[in-house]
DNA sequence: CGCTGAATTGAGATGTGTCAATGGAGGTGG
DNA sequence: CCACCTCCATTGACACATCTCAATTCAGCG
């Protein structure tokens, strides 16, 4: 709690930072997404212009259950958790958010979970206003914008499918599956990233540090995974995991 | 699985079923998709024109995981089931489907999910084709849809606590709130008809029939429901079932 | 070097699952 | 109309996966 300060007792930072800052990168999902609103001239730009870019440090909270939901935000880089807490402190992350994605959509007028960086971020931030002009004036950017929603709703059944269905140790084999780059080759040793400490892991997959830990611990000694260090997984199985994992 | 006829193997029966039939109720979803889509001229009587009736038999599946994804069906009447497996037979039902909701919508080109239904039901279908262009033609009509599918994932977020977070009886205090009308007096008794049996409950809540059925019974102990019959139930306080949902 | 937070490991407790038996409602055929 | 069947729901006894509580180790850092 000690890192939970909201973004918008930070507006003087943001005007500062954003005074004409381009977007740093462009990650494919932004490529595809101005793609198709490109058609429309000057809906690109549209986006790009209504935008400004924030830098967040890691740890601070950039949206806080029950704040008005005027903004809208897009992921340049970094991780963020979208997070929901019972009023006994019982704490879920309902997703990890990554660069390309978008948080702050959802049209219900106070915002339902806190978004926090795991790691420092740069987002870009707009206003819902423009945002929402932007999604009635052109179908084919409403379109695009309802495909991203789609597979996050996907993502969101497949969990679901986890969490309700799945013991830890396939839970954890369907998540360690989720950094591995669609193309690796199923023979072939990975190295994957986990930005998110062993307490993150836990409150995403329902289980606790305790047995995650344990279940890491078991999948080494079974060859299946290697730790260069705690955040930092080489797989030697993807097979086993894939077993594991069961879909 | 006697049941399990894919809407596919019917089309004779639509065909006979669809001639000239007129959308035979309206919800309030309707009322307020046409409503949106009314603004540009012909898009509401399009929806109308593009979708046909069909009647589908208690138990019946309408999607099944693995089809192409070349419709979309909105419910008028009746209740469905969203059901994934895993290979070894776990069974999740991601969520229920009631008159006014929409599936097949997922540009994925292959369904995910069976969906079954639970009661008989109507359903209008159209191509998805028609379907797309009606979305890409017209922001306003993808704006609302966009809006469904929000409150969508919502839906899926709180479910995602439930399944993570939350111990047996909330989780069931939970569902049972979920159907409860928005406006029920707090000190008022209310009754509510679950059109599915234990097992569809124990699917959708990650819990086994056996401890959804204890359950019930401890509720009723403590006099907080009384079953009609087994399908309904009436609550007695909805005070101890909000306190035990615990959100 | 010690401090702090994160991760690991261990021992025991418990909520929920598993297996099995019983009860009840609705449909069907004699 | 009754007997039977089947499906669904309930209840009980026990097992076990995961949680809880507690101690220890590890890594980073001033």
């Amino acid at each position: 709690m000690a890192h939970a300060q909201t973004v918008t007792h930070q507006a003087a930072n943001y005007r500062s930072l954003n005074a004409s800052v381009a977007l740093a990168k462009t990650t494919p999902e932004d490529r595809e997404f101005k793609g198709i609103v490109v058609p429309m001239p000057g809906a690109a730009d549209c986006l790009q212009r209504i935008g400004r870019t924030v830098q967040i440090d890691r740890g601070q909270t950039v949206v806080t259950a029950g704040d008005t939901n005027t903004q809208v935000f897009k992921v340049q880089d970094g991780v963020l958790r979208v997070v929901r807490i019972l009023p006994d402190g019982r704490r879920h992350i309902a997703k990890f958010l990554n660069a390309g994605d978008f948080f702050g959509l959802s049209d219900a007028t106070e915002c339902d979970s806190n978004v926090e960086a795991i790691t420092p971020c740069t987002l870009t931030r707009y206003q819902r206003r423009d945002f929402d002009n932007l999604i009635n004036a052109d179908a084919a950017a409403g379109a695009q914008l309802l495909r991203l929603v789609f597979r996050q709703l996907d993502l969101n059944n497949r969990l679901l499918l986890s969490l309700g269905r799945k013991t830890a140790s396939e839970r954890l084999a369907s998540f360690l599956l989720s950094f591995v780059p669609r193309n690796a080759a199923t023979g072939r040793e990975t190295t994957i990233d986990l930005p998110m400490c062993r307490s993150d892991i836990a409150d995403h997959l329902g289980l606790t540090i305790e047995t995650v830990s344990r279940l890491i611990t078991k999948f080494r000694q079974r060859r299946w995974i290697n730790l260069i260090d705690s955040q930092t997984v080489r797989i030697l199985s993807l097979e086993a995991l894939e077993e594991l994992a069961a879909d």
